[in-house]
RNA sequence: GCGGAAGUAGCUCAGUCGGUAGAGCAUCAGUUUGUGGAUCUGAACGUCGCGGGUUCAAGCCCCGUCUUUCGCCCCA
């Protein structure tokens, strides 16, 4: 038997329903917010992320779906949103209008990972992205709407943790006081953060090693290395936040994996995810524009795990007694069947949810299937219903049965 | 990429000391012509993940492999 490969799966049509609702969600908060949808190609030039991700992280070095076509070019199946949207922003000249740009995404991406829950090969994120604005405001605006989905699509149990990384010039001024105190504490490190201090020291402060998180009591904290401009941002932020009344927690140790990002950064958290438990995350990112070829344009944005969003809800009960039914099913009892389908498209004309026997049933097999769909009504049209011009219809839920005249059957009303 | 656990009917799972596989739910059928759900009776349903090996004999033991899962790593 052919499977899907490794870490991808089928949305099945039981499950596909929970896609539908989460998408249209998507789509009334962000038009309550005025953010436009941008769709871009499911693969890029490979350079587009290696040149704004880091080459030293896990996603470029070892996780992308990178192969040469047959022209030899080297493409990526898109591992993230961020850096693919910048680049269709500066290659479409987005942010040479006035204003502010406000976007939105949902769509595959992958990663070529080892699966796990809530972690897969192909997933999907949805996510927006607010460019040319370098204010706290749209640093707020953004979380407001993340904040705001999260409540209207039935999350209630999560927190929201923020912190700022500073501007560029605060950021390398905390690095070198970091790695400073790291060096000096080299032999008590884990091995992955010796490799981390190298690489990404900033991402040593988010380790789970127990011998990590003991030396990072006495290390510095980046809130000291932040200069006057990044304090004022994250201040300001901080606030407005509050004035929203949106809650949330400072983590001096939150940083983001990716390279891009500087001043906010934040991640959404909820314990029923596992070792997986941020299900949204992102921040500030005022020089990706820069390096990758564009003019400087600040702008910020998050994504969100769609997945892990579905593992929330399922786990706290949101899909528990979901019913699906149909308004009505038809049971034939006659031979006659153009009778049958000429009322059959008047109905859905009227806009009737209906279905009726494919599969020559006899009469009981007929009502036991209109049972298995869940129908409110059934309708038998007989041979002797056709010549006495009525039809029987029956409520399947009390099991009365009645009669009703030819002509008045699309005045009936077959959503009660 | 590293470490642990698991994979048996459509689903959830039993399966003892190695002796050719079972339950519940779901499915289908049930005393001649047009009435579903509950109960009862019966039936059907398996490449025991896949491939090797050991053995007279393997769901069970051994090796490999694939997939899922829990951590690490990474991240949404």
């Amino acid at each position: 038997m052919i499977k899907t490969p490794r870490g991808t799966k089928d949305v099945l049509p039981s499950e596909s329903y929970k896609w539908q609702y989460l998408e249209k969600k998507f789509k009334e908060v962000t038009d309550l917010f005025n953010y436009k949808e941008l769709r871009t190609p499911i693969f890029e030039s490979t350079e587009v992320f290696s040149r704004s991700i880091g080459e030293e992280t896990d996603i470029v070095n070892k996780e992308m779906y990178t192969f040469n076509d047959r022209s030899d070019s080297s493409l990526t199946l898109r591992p993230e949103m961020t850096a693919a949207l910048v680049r269709s922003a500066i290659e479409n000249s987005l942010t040479n209008t006035a204003g502010v740009q406000r976007l939105w995404y949902f769509g595959p991406f992958f990663r070529y990972e080892r699966p796990q829950k809530g972690r897969f090969r192909q997933f999907h994120q949805f996510g927006v992205e607010c460019l040319s604005s370098p204010n706290p405001d749209s640093d707020v605006e953004v979380l407001h709407l993340a904040d705001k989905l999260i409540k209207e699509i039935g999350i209630s149990e999560y927190t929201l943790f923020i912190n700022s990384i500073g501007n560029k010039a605060s950021r390398e001024k905390y690095n070198n006081v970091l790695v400073q105190y790291f060096n000096e504490n080299k032999d008590k490190l884990s091995e992955n953060s010796k490799e981390r201090l190298d690489k990404n020291p900033l991402r040593i402060l988010d380790s789970k090693s127990p011998d990590d998180i003991a030396l990072l009591d006495d290390a510095p904290k980046i809130s000291d290395s932040l200069d006057e401009e990044s304090q004022l941002h994250y201040n300001q932020v901080k606030e407005k936040l509050t004035s929203l009344g949106i809650k949330f927690m400072e983590n001096h140790k939150l940083v983001r994996g990716l390279d891009y990002y500087s001043h906010t950064v934040f991640e959404f958290q909820s314990n029923l995810l596992g070792a997986q438990d941020s299900f949204g995350g992102g921040g500030r990112y005022n020089e990706l524009f820069s390096q990758l070829g564009g003019k400087d344009v600040p702008a910020v944005g998050f994504a969100m795990g769609v997945e892990r969003l579905l593992i929330i809800l399922e786990e706290s009960g949101k899909f528990d007694n979901i019913e699906e039914q149909i308004d009505l099913y038809i049971v034939k009892a006659t031979k006659d069947d153009s009778v049958i389908y000429n009322l059959i498209s008047k109905l859905r004309d009227n806009g009737v949810i209906l279905n009726y026997d494919l599969l020559d049933k006899n009469f009981k097999g007929q009502f036991k299937e209109a049972n298995r769909v869940n129908a409110k009504w059934t309708m038998i049209i007989g041979d002797d219903e056709i010549s006495n011009n009525k039809l029987t219809i029956k409520n399947m839920k009390s099991g009365e049965q009645s009669e009703i005249d030819f002509e008045n059957i699309l005045k009936f009303n077959f959503k009660d």
